[in-house]
DNA sequence: TGTACATCAGTGAACGCGCGTTCACTGATGTAC
DNA sequence: TGTACATCAGTGAACGCGCGTTCACTGATGTAC
């Protein structure tokens, strides 16, 4: 005679979104974002196929809904920034900072990697969310120059940094745990320095 | 009584064929990838639903068909280049020598741009593209230092060059006719060097 | 503390839509003789 | 040049599958009194 007690609302709804965010997480990851049906994850989740759809519009939508929100963080970190430093060195000295405490997430973000490795449309929303990010970037670098929008080099950069960041970021994860993300970005930023 | 002529079965199937991959693209630019389904393409070819998978397996396929093949070229092109000249100016001065004559094509490649644009899905599909050719670059240089794998710095090169490939493209396209897509390039490796 | 009603988590069933497949057929073109 | 058969472009109809929506309901929790 358990299960007396009274669970609030509130309480059992967290608990069938969590649910289904893990046992979508993990099926997509095992077989693919593709080859799971939303069905698949009810199940595993331990709910019925409609109730996937009470707590998450969109298939994809799972995906994303965890936004670890690197980003919204940028404009203000890279105000930090000395400005002798070149907009170059900010960027980076910017994404070391905003990475600092990231190695807790691993597990997790590898994870989410697979996840979107599995399947073309969410590359391609991922590839509108690097462009978004570029533009973050951009936007910043034009504040530090006192403009107020940002001109063809901003724009540049901002696209540079993301793929610098993306590179280092991959190297990271795949890296088996040995490798610091800082370093990593700092490795990545001097070999363009080096190579262009 | 016209239309007494014997047509061979290779002229109508071509026929087919290309009345599909214009009425899909043209569909596509107008309305979006996603919005447009494979029986309006269909329709507007004047051929019947079924046909449109007698001649392309997805309807993905369709917008992929035309290739434009820049990248095959890529490896035999760098092997030009004086030894003298750097990794980075190698590639530009590749990339400068195989964009020659594309000026005919900047219609139908905004078209494509317009289209890839409009869908994830081909944003996605488009991205593992050009993670292949930024491979391509990077086994090019390889073999231009006597290596027979690519190393990091190749790596980094590849992706690099594939990425400012892309942003002078896509001012090229968006210059209205005006700007000359080898000087664009041009541009784009100087700012690059200049910024970092 | 108890009663009456409102709200909301969870579900079942049925449906629309679009991609892609399968089966079976027609009629024109190709080819062997 | 003509006949007999093989091949293949094109189609119709029906289906499976998965995403996402709509309608209608149950039963537990929340709240006002």
């Amino acid at each position: 005679m358990t299960s007396l007690a009274r669970v609030p609302r509130a309480v059992s709804a967290a608990r069938s979104r969590e649910a289904i965010l893990d046992a979508a997480l993990e099926l997509f990851s095992e077989q693919g974002y593709d080859q799971t049906s939303t069905e698949e994850v009810a199940e595993r989740a331990g709910v019925s196929p409609r109730t996937f759809f009470r707590y998450f519009p969109t298939k994809e939508s799972v995906v994303f809904y965890r936004d670890f929100g690197l980003m919204r963080r940028f404009e203000a970190e890279l105000r930090e920034q000395p400005p002798t430093r070149s907009d170059f060195d900010a960027i980076c000295a910017t994404f070391v900072s905003l990475s600092l405490g990231f190695d807790e997430l691993r597990e997790r973000v590898q994870r989410y990697r697979r996840v979107v490795d599995s399947s073309s449309v969410l590359l391609g929303r991922e590839h509108l969310h690097s462009q978004e990010h570029a533009q973050t970037i951009a936007g910043a670098l034009a504040h530090r120059h006192g403009r107020d929008a940002p001109n063809v080099d901003d724009a540049a950069l901002g696209a540079i940094g993301v793929l610098l960041y993306n590179r280092a970021f991959a190297q990271w994860l795949g890296g088996g745990g040995a490798v610091d993300l800082g370093e990593q970005l700092g490795s990545e930023f001097d070999r363009v320095r080096r190579l262009v």
